[in-house]
DNA sequence: TTAAAAATACCTAACTATAGGTATAAAAAA
DNA sequence: TTTTTTATACCTATAGTTAGGTATTTTTAA
Protein backbone atom coordinates (compact mmCIF):
# COMPACT_ATOMS: atom_id res chain seq x y z
CA UNK A 1 0.00 0.00 0.00
CA UNK A 2 2.09 2.76 -1.28
CA UNK A 3 1.17 6.35 -0.33
CA UNK A 4 2.07 9.56 -1.80
CA UNK A 5 5.85 11.23 -0.47
CA UNK A 6 5.34 13.82 1.89
CA UNK A 7 6.86 17.26 -0.23
CA UNK A 8 9.51 18.67 2.12
CA UNK A 9 10.34 22.22 0.80
CA UNK A 10 13.37 23.51 2.10
CA UNK A 11 14.19 27.52 2.02
CA UNK A 12 17.24 28.79 3.04
CA UNK A 13 19.98 30.61 1.06
CA UNK A 14 22.91 28.33 2.45
CA UNK A 15 23.40 25.57 0.34
CA UNK A 16 25.48 24.04 3.33
CA UNK A 17 22.34 24.21 5.33
CA UNK A 18 20.89 23.05 2.60
CA UNK A 19 22.57 20.07 2.16
CA UNK A 20 22.95 18.83 5.66
CA UNK A 21 19.15 19.35 6.31
CA UNK A 22 18.68 16.71 3.32
CA UNK A 23 21.29 14.45 4.80
CA UNK A 24 19.64 14.53 8.46
CA UNK A 25 16.12 13.78 6.61
CA UNK A 26 17.75 10.78 5.00
CA UNK A 27 17.10 7.99 7.68
CA UNK A 28 13.29 8.91 6.84
CA UNK A 29 14.00 9.66 2.85
CA UNK A 30 11.48 6.84 2.30
CA UNK A 31 8.46 8.96 3.62
CA UNK A 32 9.63 12.34 2.39
CA UNK A 33 10.66 14.32 -1.24
CA UNK A 34 12.84 16.88 -0.39
CA UNK A 35 13.03 20.40 -2.86
CA UNK A 36 15.12 23.37 -1.19
CA UNK A 37 15.05 26.76 -2.92
CA UNK A 38 17.94 29.03 -2.16
CA UNK A 39 15.84 31.93 -2.39
CA UNK A 40 12.34 33.07 -0.73
CA UNK A 41 10.32 34.16 -3.86
CA UNK A 42 11.56 31.18 -5.76
CA UNK A 43 9.60 29.19 -3.27
CA UNK A 44 6.49 31.09 -3.85
CA UNK A 45 6.87 30.69 -7.23
CA UNK A 46 7.04 27.02 -6.94
CA UNK A 47 3.75 27.04 -4.22
CA UNK A 48 1.72 28.51 -6.73
CA UNK A 49 2.43 26.00 -9.16
CA UNK A 50 3.15 22.84 -6.71
CA UNK A 51 1.78 21.21 -3.85
CA UNK A 52 4.32 21.35 -0.15
CA UNK A 53 3.19 19.75 2.41
CA UNK A 54 5.50 20.91 5.00
CA UNK A 55 8.06 23.54 4.65
CA UNK A 56 11.78 25.01 6.65
CA UNK A 57 11.45 28.55 6.35
CA UNK A 58 14.96 29.68 7.17
CA UNK A 59 14.08 33.85 8.52
CA UNK A 60 16.83 35.17 7.71
CA UNK A 61 16.85 35.88 3.70
CA UNK A 62 18.49 37.97 1.93
CA UNK A 63 15.94 38.38 -0.67
CA UNK A 64 13.06 38.78 2.15
CA UNK A 65 11.71 39.40 5.26
CA UNK A 66 10.80 35.38 6.61
CA UNK A 67 7.99 36.48 8.94
CA UNK A 68 6.55 38.19 5.39
CA UNK A 69 7.25 34.88 3.34
CA UNK A 70 5.38 32.98 6.08
CA UNK A 71 2.03 35.02 5.80
CA UNK A 72 2.20 34.70 2.06
CA UNK A 73 2.99 30.86 2.28
CA UNK A 74 0.15 30.72 4.57
CA UNK A 75 -1.93 32.69 2.15
CA UNK A 76 -1.36 31.11 -0.90
CA UNK A 77 -1.50 27.33 0.51
CA UNK A 78 -2.81 27.38 4.08
CA UNK A 79 -2.54 23.57 4.16
CA UNK A 80 1.59 24.05 3.87
CA UNK A 81 3.36 23.76 7.65
CA UNK A 82 5.24 26.18 8.22
CA UNK A 83 8.17 25.35 10.54
CA UNK A 84 10.33 28.96 11.43
CA UNK A 85 14.49 27.73 11.10
CA UNK A 86 16.78 30.38 12.02
CA UNK A 87 20.16 31.29 14.28
CA UNK A 88 18.03 33.97 15.71
CA UNK A 89 17.05 33.51 19.16
CA UNK A 90 14.50 36.84 19.38
CA UNK A 91 10.94 35.68 21.37
CA UNK A 92 9.34 38.41 19.48
CA UNK A 93 10.18 36.70 16.22
CA UNK A 94 9.19 32.90 17.03
CA UNK A 95 5.85 34.86 18.45
CA UNK A 96 5.25 36.90 15.10
CA UNK A 97 5.83 33.95 13.31
CA UNK A 98 2.87 31.86 14.75
CA UNK A 99 0.97 34.66 14.49
CA UNK A 100 1.67 34.26 11.28
CA UNK A 101 0.63 30.60 10.70
CA UNK A 102 3.83 28.86 11.30
CA UNK A 103 3.72 25.18 13.56
CA UNK A 104 6.67 26.02 15.26
CA UNK A 105 10.42 27.48 15.23
CA UNK A 106 13.83 25.30 15.43
CA UNK A 107 17.05 27.35 15.61
CA UNK A 108 19.58 26.07 13.87
CA UNK A 109 21.68 24.22 16.49
CA UNK A 110 19.04 21.84 16.37
CA UNK A 111 20.30 17.81 17.10
CA UNK A 112 19.11 15.73 14.15
CA UNK A 113 16.88 13.63 16.53
CA UNK A 114 15.04 16.69 17.27
CA UNK A 115 14.50 17.92 13.80
CA UNK A 116 12.91 14.28 12.75
CA UNK A 117 10.66 14.75 15.65
CA UNK A 118 9.20 18.09 15.07
CA UNK A 119 8.60 17.51 11.68
CA UNK A 120 6.52 14.38 12.67
CA UNK A 121 5.05 16.67 15.26
CA UNK A 122 3.99 19.42 13.01
CA UNK A 123 2.61 16.89 10.44
CA UNK A 124 0.57 15.88 13.36
CA UNK A 125 -0.64 19.41 13.27
CA UNK A 126 1.07 20.25 16.79
CA UNK A 127 2.75 23.10 17.65
CA UNK A 128 6.67 21.96 17.96
CA UNK A 129 10.12 23.74 18.96
CA UNK A 130 13.36 22.98 18.78
CA UNK A 131 14.98 22.15 22.48
CA UNK A 132 16.71 25.48 22.48
CA UNK A 133 13.82 27.31 21.03
CA UNK A 134 11.14 25.84 23.50
CA UNK A 135 13.02 27.88 26.28
CA UNK A 136 12.97 30.64 24.89
CA UNK A 137 9.09 30.53 24.52
CA UNK A 138 8.71 29.18 28.09
CA UNK A 139 10.34 32.01 29.70
CA UNK A 140 8.23 34.39 31.46
CA UNK A 141 6.97 37.29 29.98
CA UNK A 142 4.23 39.93 29.89
CA UNK A 143 3.51 39.82 26.07
CA UNK A 144 0.90 36.83 25.22
CA UNK A 145 0.70 35.42 21.71
CA UNK A 146 -1.96 37.96 21.07
CA UNK A 147 -0.46 40.97 21.68
CA UNK A 148 3.09 41.09 19.37
CA UNK A 149 4.76 44.14 18.94
CA UNK A 150 3.43 46.09 15.86
CA UNK A 151 4.23 49.28 16.31
CA UNK A 152 2.53 52.30 14.91
CA UNK A 153 3.55 54.76 12.79
CA UNK A 154 3.90 57.93 15.74
CA UNK A 155 5.95 55.05 17.73
CA UNK A 156 8.19 54.51 14.97
CA UNK A 157 8.29 58.04 14.74
CA UNK A 158 9.73 58.19 18.36
CA UNK A 159 11.80 55.07 17.95
CA UNK A 160 13.47 56.50 15.93
CA UNK A 161 14.34 59.94 17.93
CA UNK A 162 15.02 57.81 20.43
CA UNK A 163 17.56 56.32 18.44
CA UNK A 164 19.11 59.56 17.66
CA UNK A 165 19.99 60.11 21.36
CA UNK A 166 17.04 62.23 21.73
CA UNK A 167 15.39 62.94 25.20
CA UNK A 168 11.54 63.38 25.76
CA UNK A 169 11.96 66.83 25.84
CA UNK A 170 13.55 66.86 22.50
CA UNK A 171 11.45 64.68 20.89
CA UNK A 172 8.47 66.43 22.25
CA UNK A 173 9.76 69.87 21.23
CA UNK A 174 10.48 68.07 17.57
CA UNK A 175 7.14 66.32 17.30
CA UNK A 176 5.06 69.63 18.54
CA UNK A 177 3.34 66.98 21.69
CA UNK A 178 3.82 67.44 25.04
CA UNK A 179 6.42 65.66 27.00
CA UNK A 180 3.98 63.45 28.52
CA UNK A 181 2.62 61.86 25.32
CA UNK A 182 5.79 60.88 24.18
CA UNK A 183 6.48 60.04 27.43
CA UNK A 184 3.26 57.72 26.87
CA UNK A 185 4.21 56.73 23.68
CA UNK A 186 8.06 55.24 24.94
CA UNK A 187 6.55 53.64 27.71
CA UNK A 188 3.95 51.31 25.43
CA UNK A 189 6.70 50.73 23.24
CA UNK A 190 8.62 49.02 26.39
CA UNK A 191 5.41 47.38 26.71
CA UNK A 192 5.28 46.46 23.24
CA UNK A 193 8.37 44.82 23.16
CA UNK A 194 8.83 43.32 26.45
CA UNK A 195 11.80 45.22 27.42
CA UNK A 196 12.68 47.50 30.48
CA UNK A 197 14.41 50.72 29.07
CA UNK A 198 15.41 52.41 25.83
CA UNK A 199 18.82 50.52 25.41
CA UNK A 200 17.35 47.57 25.58
CA UNK A 201 14.31 48.78 23.35
CA UNK A 202 16.74 50.28 20.96
CA UNK A 203 18.57 47.00 20.17
CA UNK A 204 15.59 45.06 19.97
CA UNK A 205 14.37 47.30 17.55
CA UNK A 206 17.80 47.55 15.59
CA UNK A 207 17.48 43.26 15.98
CA UNK A 208 13.78 43.44 14.08
CA UNK A 209 15.43 45.95 11.65
CA UNK A 210 12.86 48.76 12.59
CA UNK A 211 15.67 51.28 12.24
CA UNK A 212 17.10 51.01 8.68
CA UNK A 213 14.43 50.85 6.71
CA UNK A 214 11.39 53.78 7.45
CA UNK B 1 51.28 5.75 -5.25
CA UNK B 2 49.19 6.11 -1.94
CA UNK B 3 49.57 9.04 0.26
CA UNK B 4 48.11 9.77 3.35
CA UNK B 5 44.34 11.57 3.35
CA UNK B 6 44.48 14.88 4.61
CA UNK B 7 42.58 15.51 8.06
CA UNK B 8 39.92 18.07 7.95
CA UNK B 9 38.60 19.17 11.05
CA UNK B 10 34.93 20.85 11.04
CA UNK B 11 34.45 22.67 14.36
CA UNK B 12 30.85 23.80 14.62
CA UNK B 13 27.91 24.28 16.78
CA UNK B 14 24.94 22.93 14.19
CA UNK B 15 24.74 19.37 13.78
CA UNK B 16 22.88 20.75 10.53
CA UNK B 17 25.67 22.86 9.00
CA UNK B 18 28.44 19.89 9.92
CA UNK B 19 26.24 17.83 7.87
CA UNK B 20 26.20 20.31 4.94
CA UNK B 21 29.91 20.96 4.80
CA UNK B 22 30.53 17.30 4.80
CA UNK B 23 28.44 16.31 1.81
CA UNK B 24 29.73 19.50 0.21
CA UNK B 25 33.18 17.93 0.72
CA UNK B 26 32.21 14.15 -0.96
CA UNK B 27 33.49 14.74 -4.50
CA UNK B 28 36.59 15.07 -3.17
CA UNK B 29 36.31 12.04 -0.57
CA UNK B 30 38.81 10.54 -1.81
CA UNK B 31 41.49 13.09 -0.54
CA UNK B 32 40.04 14.09 3.15
CA UNK B 33 39.19 12.04 6.15
CA UNK B 34 36.71 15.08 7.62
CA UNK B 35 36.39 14.82 11.28
CA UNK B 36 33.90 16.74 13.08
CA UNK B 37 33.22 18.42 16.61
CA UNK B 38 30.14 20.34 18.22
CA UNK B 39 32.28 21.98 20.99
CA UNK B 40 35.37 24.29 20.47
CA UNK B 41 36.97 22.88 23.44
CA UNK B 42 36.51 19.14 22.08
CA UNK B 43 38.26 20.09 19.20
CA UNK B 44 41.65 21.63 21.40
CA UNK B 45 41.79 18.44 23.42
CA UNK B 46 42.02 16.30 20.46
CA UNK B 47 44.89 18.79 18.62
CA UNK B 48 46.55 18.40 21.67
CA UNK B 49 47.23 14.40 20.51
CA UNK B 50 45.98 13.84 16.86
CA UNK B 51 46.79 15.79 13.96
CA UNK B 52 44.83 18.21 11.76
CA UNK B 53 46.09 19.68 8.40
CA UNK B 54 42.84 22.20 8.05
CA UNK B 55 39.71 23.25 9.89
CA UNK B 56 36.82 24.89 9.37
CA UNK B 57 36.27 26.84 12.50
CA UNK B 58 32.74 28.04 13.29
CA UNK B 59 32.87 31.41 14.67
CA UNK B 60 29.81 32.20 16.67
CA UNK B 61 30.52 29.02 19.05
CA UNK B 62 28.24 28.78 22.47
CA UNK B 63 31.60 27.31 24.39
CA UNK B 64 34.31 29.78 23.05
CA UNK B 65 34.90 32.85 21.01
CA UNK B 66 36.32 31.86 17.88
CA UNK B 67 38.82 34.61 17.44
CA UNK B 68 40.48 33.19 20.35
CA UNK B 69 40.00 29.69 19.78
CA UNK B 70 42.02 30.66 16.31
CA UNK B 71 44.77 31.78 18.67
CA UNK B 72 44.63 29.11 20.52
CA UNK B 73 44.89 26.34 17.46
CA UNK B 74 48.06 28.41 16.14
CA UNK B 75 49.50 28.14 19.41
CA UNK B 76 49.21 24.11 19.92
CA UNK B 77 49.38 23.59 15.86
CA UNK B 78 50.88 26.24 14.06
CA UNK B 79 51.21 24.18 10.73
CA UNK B 80 47.17 23.77 10.82
CA UNK B 81 45.47 25.65 8.58
CA UNK B 82 42.69 27.67 10.09
CA UNK B 83 39.56 28.55 8.10
CA UNK B 84 36.83 31.01 9.57
CA UNK B 85 33.22 30.25 9.06
CA UNK B 86 30.83 32.12 10.47
CA UNK B 87 27.40 33.87 9.72
CA UNK B 88 29.24 37.39 10.29
CA UNK B 89 29.89 39.44 8.09
CA UNK B 90 31.61 42.06 9.69
CA UNK B 91 35.14 42.81 8.46
CA UNK B 92 36.56 43.32 11.69
CA UNK B 93 36.37 39.83 12.76
CA UNK B 94 37.95 38.46 9.86
CA UNK B 95 40.23 40.90 10.31
CA UNK B 96 41.15 39.83 13.82
CA UNK B 97 40.96 36.28 12.43
CA UNK B 98 43.59 37.03 9.81
CA UNK B 99 45.83 38.37 12.42
CA UNK B 100 45.27 35.37 14.58
CA UNK B 101 46.51 33.31 12.30
CA UNK B 102 43.79 32.22 9.80
CA UNK B 103 43.89 31.40 6.42
CA UNK B 104 40.91 32.77 5.26
CA UNK B 105 37.30 33.48 5.94
CA UNK B 106 34.15 31.45 4.74
CA UNK B 107 30.63 32.75 5.04
CA UNK B 108 27.85 30.40 5.68
CA UNK B 109 26.34 31.17 2.31
CA UNK B 110 29.51 29.76 0.49
CA UNK B 111 28.65 27.96 -2.81
CA UNK B 112 29.94 24.20 -2.83
CA UNK B 113 31.83 25.02 -5.63
CA UNK B 114 33.47 27.93 -3.90
CA UNK B 115 34.05 25.45 -0.31
CA UNK B 116 36.38 23.34 -2.58
CA UNK B 117 38.56 26.46 -4.08
CA UNK B 118 39.15 27.58 -0.72
CA UNK B 119 40.12 24.30 0.63
CA UNK B 120 42.16 23.99 -2.27
CA UNK B 121 43.78 27.57 -1.71
CA UNK B 122 43.86 27.09 1.68
CA UNK B 123 46.26 23.83 1.44
CA UNK B 124 48.31 25.57 -0.79
CA UNK B 125 49.46 28.05 1.55
CA UNK B 126 47.39 30.89 -0.44
CA UNK B 127 45.03 33.26 1.82
CA UNK B 128 41.32 32.50 0.61
CA UNK B 129 37.71 33.94 1.25
CA UNK B 130 34.33 33.34 0.05
CA UNK B 131 32.88 35.27 -2.81
CA UNK B 132 30.87 37.69 -0.59
CA UNK B 133 33.29 37.60 2.10
CA UNK B 134 36.22 38.56 -0.31
CA UNK B 135 33.86 41.65 -1.40
CA UNK B 136 33.65 42.86 2.45
CA UNK B 137 37.22 42.75 2.62
CA UNK B 138 37.38 45.02 -0.37
CA UNK B 139 35.56 47.36 1.15
CA UNK B 140 37.37 49.32 3.92
CA UNK B 141 34.62 49.53 6.81
CA UNK B 142 33.49 53.41 7.79
CA UNK B 143 35.25 52.65 11.02
CA UNK B 144 38.48 52.27 9.19
CA UNK B 145 38.45 55.19 6.85
CA UNK B 146 37.30 57.31 10.00
CA UNK B 147 37.11 58.25 13.46
CA UNK B 148 36.64 55.56 15.24
CA UNK B 149 36.48 55.52 18.95
CA UNK B 150 38.92 52.72 20.24
CA UNK B 151 37.87 51.35 23.40
CA UNK B 152 39.17 49.05 25.86
CA UNK B 153 38.16 45.25 26.60
CA UNK B 154 36.78 46.62 29.70
CA UNK B 155 34.64 49.15 27.90
CA UNK B 156 33.52 47.04 25.37
CA UNK B 157 32.47 44.13 28.04
CA UNK B 158 30.28 46.96 29.59
CA UNK B 159 28.79 48.36 26.52
CA UNK B 160 26.97 45.12 25.52
CA UNK B 161 25.94 44.49 29.36
CA UNK B 162 24.36 48.20 28.26
CA UNK B 163 23.25 46.86 25.36
CA UNK B 164 21.10 44.44 27.51
CA UNK B 165 19.07 47.00 29.04
CA UNK B 166 21.51 46.24 32.15
CA UNK B 167 21.75 49.27 34.62
CA UNK B 168 24.94 50.70 36.26
CA UNK B 169 24.11 48.35 39.45
CA UNK B 170 23.41 45.03 37.44
CA UNK B 171 26.47 45.57 35.49
CA UNK B 172 28.85 46.19 38.63
CA UNK B 173 27.05 42.90 40.16
CA UNK B 174 27.99 41.03 37.51
CA UNK B 175 31.12 42.12 36.79
CA UNK B 176 32.09 42.50 40.60
CA UNK B 177 32.91 46.48 40.29
CA UNK B 178 31.95 49.06 41.93
CA UNK B 179 28.50 50.99 40.70
CA UNK B 180 30.84 53.95 40.34
CA UNK B 181 33.57 52.34 38.19
CA UNK B 182 31.05 50.85 35.84
CA UNK B 183 29.71 54.67 35.54
CA UNK B 184 33.05 56.09 35.60
CA UNK B 185 33.41 53.08 32.06
CA UNK B 186 30.02 54.56 30.95
CA UNK B 187 30.82 58.26 31.23
CA UNK B 188 34.63 57.45 29.16
CA UNK B 189 32.26 55.83 26.46
CA UNK B 190 30.07 58.79 26.00
CA UNK B 191 33.12 60.81 25.50
CA UNK B 192 34.96 58.45 23.24
CA UNK B 193 32.03 58.21 20.85
CA UNK B 194 30.82 61.71 21.56
CA UNK B 195 27.36 61.08 22.42
CA UNK B 196 25.50 62.75 25.21
CA UNK B 197 23.45 59.63 26.39
CA UNK B 198 23.34 55.57 26.72
CA UNK B 199 20.89 55.45 23.48
CA UNK B 200 23.00 57.55 21.21
CA UNK B 201 26.10 55.17 22.71
CA UNK B 202 24.34 52.12 21.28
CA UNK B 203 23.20 53.02 18.07
CA UNK B 204 26.71 54.38 17.50
CA UNK B 205 28.41 51.05 18.66
CA UNK B 206 25.65 48.82 16.29
CA UNK B 207 26.65 51.59 13.08
CA UNK B 208 30.31 50.97 14.14
CA UNK B 209 29.31 47.07 14.34
CA UNK B 210 30.65 46.71 18.26
CA UNK B 211 28.29 44.69 19.29
CA UNK B 212 27.31 42.04 17.24
CA UNK B 213 30.70 40.47 18.43
CA UNK B 214 32.66 39.44 21.27
C1' DT C 1 62.38 50.59 33.37
C1' DT C 2 59.98 54.45 33.02
C1' DA C 3 55.90 56.55 30.81
C1' DA C 4 51.44 55.97 29.21
C1' DA C 5 47.14 53.75 29.17
C1' DA C 6 43.61 51.16 31.45
C1' DA C 7 41.01 49.91 35.28
C1' DT C 8 39.67 50.94 39.57
C1' DA C 9 36.90 54.04 42.97
C1' DC C 10 35.00 58.19 44.91
C1' DC C 11 31.93 62.92 45.37
C1' DT C 12 27.81 66.13 44.56
C1' DA C 13 23.99 67.79 42.11
C1' DA C 14 21.00 68.05 38.38
C1' DC C 15 18.56 65.81 35.09
C1' DT C 16 15.96 62.05 32.80
C1' DA C 17 13.72 57.77 32.56
C1' DT C 18 10.76 54.27 34.48
C1' DA C 19 6.53 52.29 36.92
C1' DG C 20 1.86 52.33 37.46
C1' DG C 21 -1.75 54.37 36.80
C1' DT C 22 -6.17 57.52 34.39
C1' DA C 23 -8.66 59.85 30.66
C1' DT C 24 -10.47 61.80 26.22
C1' DA C 25 -10.85 62.77 21.28
C1' DA C 26 -9.97 61.24 16.76
C1' DA C 27 -9.18 57.66 13.33
C1' DA C 28 -9.76 53.04 11.62
C1' DA C 29 -11.98 48.69 11.52
C1' DA C 30 -15.66 45.61 12.07
C1' DT D 1 -22.55 52.55 13.05
C1' DT D 2 -20.63 50.82 16.93
C1' DT D 3 -16.21 49.08 18.60
C1' DT D 4 -11.39 49.12 18.75
C1' DT D 5 -7.11 51.23 18.10
C1' DT D 6 -4.28 55.24 18.01
C1' DA D 7 -2.81 59.49 19.57
C1' DT D 8 -3.15 62.71 22.77
C1' DA D 9 -2.31 64.41 27.83
C1' DC D 10 -2.00 64.17 32.73
C1' DC D 11 -0.43 62.51 37.85
C1' DT D 12 2.87 60.78 41.71
C1' DA D 13 7.03 58.57 43.04
C1' DT D 14 11.11 56.19 42.52
C1' DA D 15 15.08 54.62 39.98
C1' DG D 16 18.72 55.58 37.13
C1' DT D 17 21.69 58.48 34.23
C1' DT D 18 24.50 62.39 33.19
C1' DA D 19 27.88 66.24 34.12
C1' DG D 20 31.39 68.04 36.52
C1' DG D 21 35.26 66.58 38.55
C1' DT D 22 39.63 63.83 41.46
C1' DA D 23 42.74 60.05 42.49
C1' DT D 24 45.14 55.43 43.13
C1' DT D 25 46.68 51.04 41.43
C1' DT D 26 47.60 47.85 37.84
C1' DT D 27 48.90 46.76 33.03
C1' DT D 28 50.92 47.54 28.81
C1' DA D 29 54.02 49.61 25.63
C1' DA D 30 58.09 52.30 24.44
Amino acid sequence: MQQDKIVLAIVDDHPMVIEGLKTLLKPEAAFYTAVSFIKGREFISFLSQNEAHLVLLDISLPDANGIELCKEIKKISPKTIVLGLSNQVERSIMLQMLQNGASGYLLKNVSPDELLTCIHEALDGRVTFSKEAKEIMARPSKAELGEVASITKREKQILQLLAQGKTTAAIAAELFLSPLTVDTHRKNLLQKFDVKNTAELLMAAVQQKLLSNM
